[in-house]
DNA sequence: TAACTACACTTGCATATTGCAAGCGCCTTG
DNA sequence: CAAGGCGCTTGCAATATGCAAGTGTAGTTA
């Protein structure tokens, strides 16, 4: 695996990210439950990027051994699973977003759009609060269904 | 390699920065340029967490195509060589500091001390700053001698 | 000036991780 | 009770990594 799960990295902050982070698959599924609301294996699956499913699998169990995801019982069907981040994975939040800032002004090619990283600026903590509120609802709805 | 160097990783943001700083190796490579000083392969390869020289060799080559570092031989030893961060990985110093703040709550074991956390959290900007003015006191030294 | 050293890599090779395709067991649905 | 969806697991070839040793080029020393 691309190891770094827990012995020895941690003790320096950054260290400690990149044993979590610093894995692009783990990056991206962080990305897809913070940012595109997805909670199953099939959605994540379905992302762009194209990872595959023993892949998938390992990863998701490392973030949930991490304590970043929660695995749990998919309450629109029972035989299915949802995976739900955690407040750790959450706080990650304003992380992830200083680096979408940072790619947006540096991808020439990037699909974001310049009002993201100016609302950011403005208003760091607004911007937070309007994606963990979006988070809050999507799994509040889910949880109750 | 760890892929991801360029080719249809842009567009998404965070597919953007995954690109880049999902992978370990470059992760860590930044923190020592932006944060610990270090400029040279022989300081890169002493970082405690050990990489190799093949794949440091890679690495460097990466982020110096990537428009991170630039290679220069060194003022200081003609026959030796420098790696400087570009504005572009100067840039990137709010989001380490956000990962940082982020790690240093969730490793239960880390070395960073409370106070750093709560100096960003209630300054960003002066932090960032401070980092900054340190970077250019130490490449600019470095540069002059 | 010939031997020695430091530095920045390369190279070879064993091992580990990845990507791809297929398969499996467990519900649910018709 | 047959068919299909879901969340994985397995096998295997291709790729990336880690480790140790080697290479080439400048300076330095004797």
């Amino acid at each position: 695996m691309a190891n770094a799960g827990k012995p020895d990295w941690s003790g320096c902050p950054t260290r400690y990210a990149a044993g979590i982070v610093g894995d692009k698959w783990c990056f991206l599924l962080l990305r897809d439950v913070l940012l595109h609301d997805k909670r199953t294996y099939r959605a994540f699956l379905a992302s762009p990027e194209g990872i595959s499913t023993n892949i998938l699998a390992n990863r998701l169990s490392k973030l949930e051994a991490l304590g970043m995801f929660t695995r749990e019982p998919d309450p629109r069907k029972a035989s299915s699973v949802c995976y739900f981040p955690t407040q750790k994975a959450k706080d990650f939040l304003p992380a992830l977003l200083s680096m979408m800032v940072w790619a947006t002004r540096y991808d020439e090619v990037t699909e974001a759009p310049p009002s993201f990283a100016e609302s950011f600026k403005e208003d760091p903590d607004g911007t937070i609060a309007w994606y963990e509120a979006k988070m809050d609802r999507v799994d509040q709805a889910l949880r109750s269904s």
